[in-house]
DNA sequence: GTCTATAGCCGGATAGAC
DNA sequence: GTCTATCCGGCTATAGAC
């Protein structure tokens, strides 16, 4: 349950997330956050030392606990392939249920520093991105496990980042927008990519 | 051959494009773009109406003849693989030789207004678009051919975008980056992928 | 076609009252 | 903790000389 007047610090960074993931830091002013507070703008130096800290601790913020949301489903017990499938899913949903965490993850890889990109690799992707190339190695040994990891991560950004693009391509239904439809998806092509032969 | 000394709006659009794919819209200034191509600022407003307008000009230059450059591989003669291949090598080869355009993909990707996405799709992707899924509806007509052709982009392109991220993240080694590498990895992936059934 | 100068606005950040 | 008032620099864009 959420306190119906959280604390300043909360309040602030909960506005500045959507803002700053869908702006780009220099696409926001401190006025425009305070706005969507409903304080002035000075209030928010009160809080934060300066617009790069906010910044900094909106992004964090949105980062937290993905890591564990995503590594549960790769830790369950199962065959291989179930793994997978259940990783696959997991990750569409989380991503489509959070478009803020999304955009982020976007324009880090485009504007981040190495600073930031360190922090995001080391309390986010580390840890499920070694899981992912554990399950690599037991699907598909012949196979690099960290580009197939890549290649399973773009797989299912991909499908979700080019959402605006995809109503003016050629072939587009709303359907493709389905998280559940977007997994099925990609399992089915990477399973049969992974197994050496099939019937 | 390239004149020494190309038209005034030539030379800005050239410096304007690496600067505006880095730091987005909001994130250069016209006196930056000055600075640059060594005029004022003033005299930018000569050659365009405003800002916004210098960013479009900017972002048409990079991408056009980017269509041709992909389309031309896709209708060679050859087998449904020699041609997905092909498109692949093409594709990453393409990407990584000017990460400018790459860096403007994602850009519009995350910043593109309605007008912008459509033009880009009009103009650079919807011809590629089509003859990539009518490849995909021969070699795996049980896919959806619109799914697995952005499946194909987002294996290609996640793999370049990921670079800095690449860095911290384990396994990471520098013949990742290499466009043939990538390029062999998802040619692999898709064409077992896409067979039903191979020996 | 390019310059200098400048208008007018908006940005981050601070001072000091309450 | 939040306010109003303000500093000051940078921003887009224009005016007018050359």
């Amino acid at each position: 349950m959420r306190p119906r007047h959280p604390k300043s610090k909360v309040r602030i960074l909960e506005k500045a997330i959507p803002l700053f993931a869908r702006a780009g830091f220099s696409g926001v002013s401190m006025r425009d956050i305070a706005k969507k507070v409903g304080v002035s703008a000075a209030a928010l130096y009160y809080h934060f030392p300066d617009k790069r800290a906010l910044y900094l601790q909106a992004m964090t913020q949105s980062f937290a606990d993905k890591a564990r949301a995503l590594l549960d489903v790769l830790t369950t017990t199962g065959t291989s392939e179930e793994r997978l499938s259940g990783f696959i899913n997991r990750f569409c949903k989380v991503m489509q249920q959070d478009p803020d965490f999304l955009a982020f993850l976007q324009r880090e890889m485009l504007d981040g520093d190495e600073i930031r990109m360190q922090m995001i690799a080391e309390q986010v992707f580390q840890e499920p991105f070694r899981a992912i190339e554990e399950l690599s190695k037991e699907l598909a040994p012949d196979f690099d496990p960290h580009m197939l990891a890549i290649s399973m991560a773009g797989l299912v950004i991909f499908h979700l980042e080019r959402k605006t693009l995809h109503l003016y391509l050629p072939g587009g239904r709303p359907e493709h927008n389905d998280p559940e439809v977007i997994a099925q998806h990609v399992t089915k092509l990477l399973l049969r990519g992974l197994k050496e032969r099939d019937g």
